[in-house]
DNA sequence: CGCACTAACGCTACAATGTTGCATTAACCA
DNA sequence: TGGTTAATGCAACATTGTAGCGTTAGTGCG
């Protein structure tokens, strides 16, 4: 399945079309995981497209609250940003020990069985997994079995 | 059960035991939830204890690498540190969406089954809980049961 | 106790990430 | 095609954390 048209989902937020948000948004749509702002940045410079750093970060955040996309915390305090195919965003992610990259798992359907303690008011529950990923050398010290229970 | 002496636990690992070290740790145990840097500083100065941030910073880094105290990340991109009792901090977080207080569901044992794509190799896992804490008024919008498969 | 050794401190400077205010530009619509 | 104003670009600032380096003080030993 191709992308969809950013133009076209951003015209129908009622956000004007510029040629900054339609870049940015293409771009997250093709880097298939969460990439921070400034990972945005240097890919709109290589397409010779300029930009101000205050331009990008007020363009994520705009696409962010028009649920084109989503943020999620990276290692290094700073945010990663991933276009949002599917509604709901309800998947964990995978943050990478060694390159420090952050992978959507959009197919994994986590079951969390869990009973919060009196007068907490649940919201949402965010599932982080860490470890290495494929593109990275090495061992966990952890057990190598994929099933866990913290 | 009453909090260990920091003077004792700084010892046995080997560092000096100088006033900040000791009131830093005291202040953690104290707390009783994971707080930030600027937290820390606050109590340090109602107790009239002159400190430099940079001090601050190093003494919380040497209190989580001696496993004294442990980090978690918070809602602003600030960690929020939190002396550590049981060993192995095995246990979920709990983010209030209205005070952005991070508490420690120790008693909670979550049981989580997932598993990875290929390539992807688990080191550990991280589960937060976002929503209202106790101290807060209002209501999540998401179901009120506390029971959750994200 | 008094001294030596050096871990820990405190100061300055710097880096990374993100925000605010405001004048200018350009997307949209009539 | 022109007017309206959302979006941009620039400068200045805020927050969180780090690096270098001279100074202070905790510790062990005679
Ligand atoms: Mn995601
Ligand atoms: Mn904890
Ligand atoms: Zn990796
Ligand atoms: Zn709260």
């Amino acid at each position: 399945m191709p992308h969809p048209d950013p133009a076209t989902l951003i015209a129908a937020r009622g956000g004007r079309v510029t040629r900054t948000r339609t870049a940015v948004l293409s771009v997250l749509f093709e880097a298939g995981r969460p990439i921070s702002h400034d990972e945005v940045g240097e890919a709109l410079a290589a397409q010779g497209i300029g930009h101000d750093r205050v331009t990008l970060y007020r363009t994520l955040d705009w696409l962010v609250g028009n649920d084109l996309a989503h943020k999620v915390a990276g290692p290094d305090r700073a945010w990663r940003f991933n276009a949002v195919r599917d509604e709901g965003h309800q998947h964990a992610h995978f943050q990478c020990d060694r390159c420090g990259k952050v992978f959507c798992l959009e197919s994994l359907q986590p079951a969390i069985a869990a009973t919060l303690p009196s007068g907490f008011r649940l919201g949402r529950a965010e599932l982080t997994f860490h470890g290495l990923c494929p593109a990275c050398p090495g061992t966990t010290l952890a057990p190598e079995r994929n099933r866990v229970a913290p």
